[in-house]
DNA sequence: CTAATGACATACGAAGCGTACGTCAATGGC
DNA sequence: GCCATTGACGTACGCTTCGTATGTCATTAG
């Protein structure tokens, strides 16, 4: 017997509810989306979304966090598997821009995301995000292998190229031609930090 | 005795609409704006509006490339009275930051801009920033003073980072303190560019 | 078995955008 | 100097959307 308890229906209705935003947001935008609309694409109403989420920008930042904190995840993963350090940074770098190409990404954390939730940097994931940035960089610096300035305006400034990159690249013309040369531009600005020029790539 | 010429009391409804906005865009964000409170206002009603703009976004899409002109015109002055090259590089970039305390710049051009009206590398007055940097950068090569990699890739990003460094300012809680930090940041990772380690700050 | 809580649906009001139409002044031809 | 036409702007309307207030039904506690 499939004992469905109550919370576990409703965690169902917020995953469906979250999924429909993630859909609508991304193919029509934040402003775009109807709530209707969406909600009725997953057999419900509006007042699931307005019990569970407050309002639109409540189930916007779910959804935001959700992409959010799996971009984070899978940036920080690409960082451990290449080493950590400073081909660690460089490889989480280039995970968050080649994450960016989903259009999904690029239209809901990207574009939609700062214009309702406000400045990136004040979002919980993001904040995930720039801790473990911020810890690659102690480490260099703790070797004495980065210039003595603020690491976290360096993390911050990292991310901010990261993202803006891959902005850059999903607008492209032809993105995978793109992709190799912000990469390439990303890995050059970051080695600003260096204090060995030998380290550059 | 004062001939006002129909083509110049269209100038100035479109001038007094596009102030409107500026207020309204900045004080309100976009879609918090009501295009029947700014038209009336100053003394005009959305058929004025609709009428000069065609829409909603049209007055924006004005709005924006007002902002932004201004803003590339004072970063190319800020890098030519630093006497171009590298130097100018930095103090366009510095400029770039410090105008985006303004709060009217930072939630029109750097938060609602994109979400409304796209990646804002496709926009006309960003384009003019770009070549300007672009441009710089070029004379930079020719010098042989900065590693061969892509040259618009690096305007891009570098563009980018100080939108981004901007809008970490702007959100900071103690802006002035902030401030100087962002800029060294913002000069260590342009420095990246440079083949001369000695050529950092 | 009954009362109360919670999850969700339904109904309502208000606001906003875009458009179709109306109006009045200005211009151009004769 | 008169009239038709154009253009700039105002007015009125419909449609959509959001948020809330209220209703309903199942589940749980006592």
């Amino acid at each position: 017997m499939v004992t469905t308890t109550r919370a576990a229906k409703m965690a169902e209705t917020r995953a469906k509810l979250i999924a429909a935003g993630r859909k609508a947001f991304a193919e029509k935008g934040y402003s775009g989306a109807s709530m209707d609309d969406l909600t009725a694409d997953v057999g419900l109403t509006r007042g699931a979304l307005y019990h569970n989420f407050g309002d639109k920008k409540g189930l916007m930042a779910a959804v935001v966090d959700e992409i959010d904190t799996v971009m984070a995840t899978r940036a920080h993963d690409a960082g451990q598997k290449a080493g950590g350090g400073w081909k660690g940074l460089l490889a989480e770098g280039a995970a968050y821009i080649e994450m960016a190409l989903q259009p999904e990404v690029q239209r809901i954390v990207l574009l939609d995301g700062p214009a309702v939730l406000g400045d990136p940097s004040q979002w919980p994931s993001q904040n995930r995000c720039l801790q473990a940035t911020i810890a690659t960089l102690q480490d260099l610096a703790a070797e004495k292998a980065i210039k003595p300035v603020d690491i976290e305006a360096i993390a911050r400034l990292l991310n901010g190229v990261a993202l803006n990159a891959a902005l850059w690249v999903a607008a492209s013309e032809t993105p995978e031609a793109t992709l190799p040369k912000v990469v390439a531009a990303f890995e050059c600005l970051a080695s600003g930090v260096l204090i060995t020029p030998e380290s550059r790539i």
